[in-house]
DNA sequence: TTGTAAGCGTTATCAG
DNA sequence: CTGATAACGCTTACAA
């Protein structure tokens, strides 16, 4: 009877080789699919060691001798936005049809962390990169390019640096967006969007907002909302709301919505908060009176009547890694970039038939 | 000028060496912080090469070498469940705090994913594994177990396999909700869970919210929802609710609502599904028509004013790599149980307060 | 068709 | 204090 030791080592080629009566090299064909040189009968002893051992060959190993290891680092700025989880499923998804491993890591949203995990990768030595950076410089990105490490940007794009990157066509969701309020009767419109200098997507949704507003001769103006101290800009919002509502003549009760006035939220988390500030300034049916839309079609949003851009995350995420592909397969050419449409999901929030009184 | 090669290569301990003027073993002294036997001198030479070749030690040759890579694994059921998410957070800020990489795998609800993950986990010969089990047969956890790869569980347990496991209480938690429930006036509870014989923690908390309903004397009952197929669910409870309602002598409009009913979804998911129902069928003001609660704070309970149940989730995560760390460092114990208790946030869905008429 | 031997980048052992 | 040298588990010429 066998004392069962404490760590009962994994097998190794080299165990298997000898349960075999055979050598490494042969264990490495089979491994490796090369089955055709192998003769029927080494090919039955290869595959009974391997199972009685319980065998599984060692990627470290592997990776090291190959020089490639199928690890491809994701970095995620913050996987609390849903935004992120649907992007990394996607990427998830098409690493496996592709063999590769993500190597996913969550920098929370701190800058010290996306630092350090960046670094990590390296010292993994992935073969390439997902980034959806939350603020990295330049040169930190600019380690993998020069070491051959391809990189692919997802969401947004970091200044000085030139590589693939694929994103929603956030000039064409913004003008979709702003282009549908309009047309549902509503010319003012407030887009409310973080601190955008230095987030590149948030920057061009902001742009392609004043631009949409111009380009339909209708009022819009931007509010700076930052998640940590919304209370400025929720100020802000309901100053806003309420020089509109005091301007529009009497109503009926009914027809007390400031109806000119829309809300548009530059993405989910935004949003969110928004919405909360409305209920509890306007009660638990703030959609009837104030119409919100947003960017990012939260889960939430069904259940809050909210219309939305859902963006096409899951295509974001498997684009993202077919370019990876590319370029690990050796594909030379230019930075290539990669803009999805957005898709208009109208619900009650912004439609005209829904309130009362035209 | 040199030339841009393709790949310029990493520089390797070997290239540090000769660029330093000295042997491999001083380099991967210095790299592993045996300062003190080290002449000043050559720990300067080093220190500049290292900086100057921007060398980073390759963790896959150090792994194979010392027999571990700092590699834990880390398998996620579901992302898309915000509580996965939070316990990630967790996990990845113990992890860092204790030097470990977490590599973490995410099966989306599948379960050959998760087979899948499991066995490129141990391909990776991570030291060890956080499992949020989808449904795992307890043999694949076994080969860890038995490879001496210690496994800690997550919210769930695993049937015929005895390891450390951490989550939340759940009975003490459904037995708060029910309570407060029933405090609040409702006497009638339906509570709504998904198919749960073969998931440990959905049993044990349909089992709690019987024995405590039958505790306090009063009237529950449990209704099985399946979020691919849910209309035969949502169909049962308007009818419960209906019949509530019926039963209920004419009240002035506004005390329409079936006061003495109220429903406990017994997580997230479920209640969004059913929220969304319920707008669905009552309208906009649904929360002031039915009380409904649930086990998992989610980012819009408080937008719709529901009452929850929050999971610790954040200490889970955290606990669970202590627990890992722990076995990890040789600890030697029998299986061990970590269950967190879940924190009652009450709010207007169910506060008698909130609906006129008492 | 099969096996031998030389590494891959580190660390550990053992002499200087 | 410092540095050869032999592994770690695997792949890959190169032989046989």
């Amino acid at each position: 009877m066998k004392l069962h030791a404490s760590a009962p080592r994994r097998a190794t080629i080299t165990d298997v080789a000898r349960e075999a009566g055979t050598g490494k090299t042969s264990i490495s064909r089979y491994l490796n699919g090369e089955l055709s040189v192998l003769s029927p009968e080494l090919r039955e002893r290869i595959e009974a060691a391997i199972v009685k051992l319980d065998y599984r060959p060692n990627q470290m190993a592997r990776g090291l001798k190959r020089g490639r290891n199928r690890l491809v680092g994701m970095l995620i700025a913050d996987l609390t936005n849903p935004y992120s989880v649907e992007v990394l499923q996607g990427v998830e998804a098409a690493c496996h049809a592709l063999g590769y491993m993500p190597l996913i890591c969550h920098a929370a949203n701190e800058i010290d962390m996306e630092r350090r995990y960046l670094q990590l990768l390296t010292t993994y030595r992935v073969e390439g990169v997902i980034v959806n950076a939350l603020g990295v410089k330049e040169e930190l990105l600019q380690t993998f390019a020069q070491g051959g490490v391809p990189v692919v940007l997802v969401d947004r794009s970091v200044e000085g640096l030139v590589t693939d990157m694929v994103g929603l066509d956030n000039p064409g969701a913004v003008a979709l967006a702003t282009r549908h309020l309009v047309e549902q009767g509503f010319d003012d419109v407030l887009f409310i969007v973080q601190p955008f200098t230095r987030v590149s997507s948030r920057r061009v949704r902001e742009a392609a907002f004043r631009d949409t507003i111009a380009a339909l001769g209708a009022r819009g103006s931007t509010v700076v909302l930052e998640l940590g101290d919304a209370a400025p800009a929720l100020a802000a919002i309901d100053a806003h709301l309420g020089a509109a509502q005091a301007s529009a003549p009497a109503m009926a009760r009914e027809e007390s919505r400031t109806k000119r006035v829309a809300l548009f939220a530059a993405n989910g988390p935004v949003a969110l908060r928004v919405a909360l500030h409305l209920k509890e300034r306007y009660g638990a049916d703030w959609q009837q009176r104030v119409a919100l839309m947003s960017i990012d079609d939260s889960e939430w949003a069904e259940l809050a009547g909210m219309t939305t851009v859902r963006q096409p995350t899951y295509d974001i995420g498997r684009r993202a890694v077919q370019f990876l592909h590319e370029r690990l397969e050796g594909a030379r050419m230019p930075a290539r970039e990669c803009l999805l449409p957005g898709e208009l999901v109208a619900r009650a929030s912004t439609r005209r038939d829904t309130y009362k009184g035209n």
